[in-house]
DNA sequence: ATTAATAATGAGAACGATTACTGTTTATAA
DNA sequence: TTATAAACAGTAATCGTTCTCATTATTAAT
């Protein structure tokens, strides 16, 4: 892959991630973009976001249990998941640069880079939660009830 | 899954995972686990690490690109992963219950949890590197090198 | 101890997300 | 315009993980 040459799928890919505000999956930007280009195939979308992502113009991001999501914001910053919805939404608050910097002051290696993903509940499912609207309606399997003794 | 029974093979998996320093993934401990049970089988050791994991008992880690990994030790504590050798480190002397209250106190949801991870070269690797010493031997296919310009 | 109830197992199929392959199309540069 | 190689669509393969199910093991009550 030596010289990159224009696509027409591969920018319409970036467009589109960078108009969402959303941090969609692979699939959501397939769905998307299927619109525009019926016919594209869903390892179009997946070598283009991980060019992208390794050209530096957008962010890849893994998080717990759910597949990973892209993010068209490439400057430092945080984001939250909601464990009810599974939304995840910028946190873009907090600095992140002075916890790099603490953390690299006091270790051996060479920190390039740290992601911060924290887990809740988002307002809205706190809302909803409260109204006790349909429980069922907006959960997922997220919550498991386990009532017994922990091994050893 | 209402009451849970004794098994020794999850008082195996548990203890074995305690013992460790590193960072193990699930086939990790499985293959362990297999010298003392030889006919285990891989859901075995993937049932247990997640119930463990509801449990509260061990810690399940999810990170970029890599397969989940756990952790014996579930006190709140962060991590450093090495890009070049894969490698999974502690890294316990950030306040992240401070960052926590920074950013609940500053948000409408309800946060939980936070996870925090550095990405970066260890120590171990640097020093392999500053001597130059065969560079392959223990370089992943991490590194991609892309030289050309981006869509757009 | 024996038994009944049911949790946990081992083996392997199934699954979802992602990557790799293959033959065809398209962009670029000579 | 034609040669070259990148990018494509379509699809098979891979990986990590979960699920199914018939069998085994643990527990509680006889």
């Amino acid at each position: 892959m030596a010289v990159l040459k224009y696509s027409r799928q591969r920018e319409a890919i970036y467009n589109n991630l960078r108009q969402r505000k959303d941090h969609p999956t692979a699939d959501m930007i397939f769905a998307d973009i299927r619109k525009e280009f019926p016919n594209i195939s869903l390892g179009t979308v997946y070598r283009n976001l991980s060019l992208l992502s390794d050209l530096g113009k957008i962010q890849k991001l893994a998080a717990d249990g759910i597949a990973d999501r892209f993010d068209g914001n490439v400057l430092p910053h945080d984001h939250f998941i909601c464990r009810r919805c599974g939304a995840m939404t910028d946190m873009d608050f907090v600095d992140t640069e002075r916890f790099k910097e603490e953390a690299a002051s006091r270790f051996d290696g060479e920190i390039e880079s740290c992601s911060i993903v924290f887990y809740g509940i988002c307002a809205d499912c706190k809302k909803k939660e409260a109204m006790n609207l349909a429980g069922e309606e907006y959960s997922s399997e997220a919550r498991k009830t386990v009532e017994a003794q922990p091994t050893a």
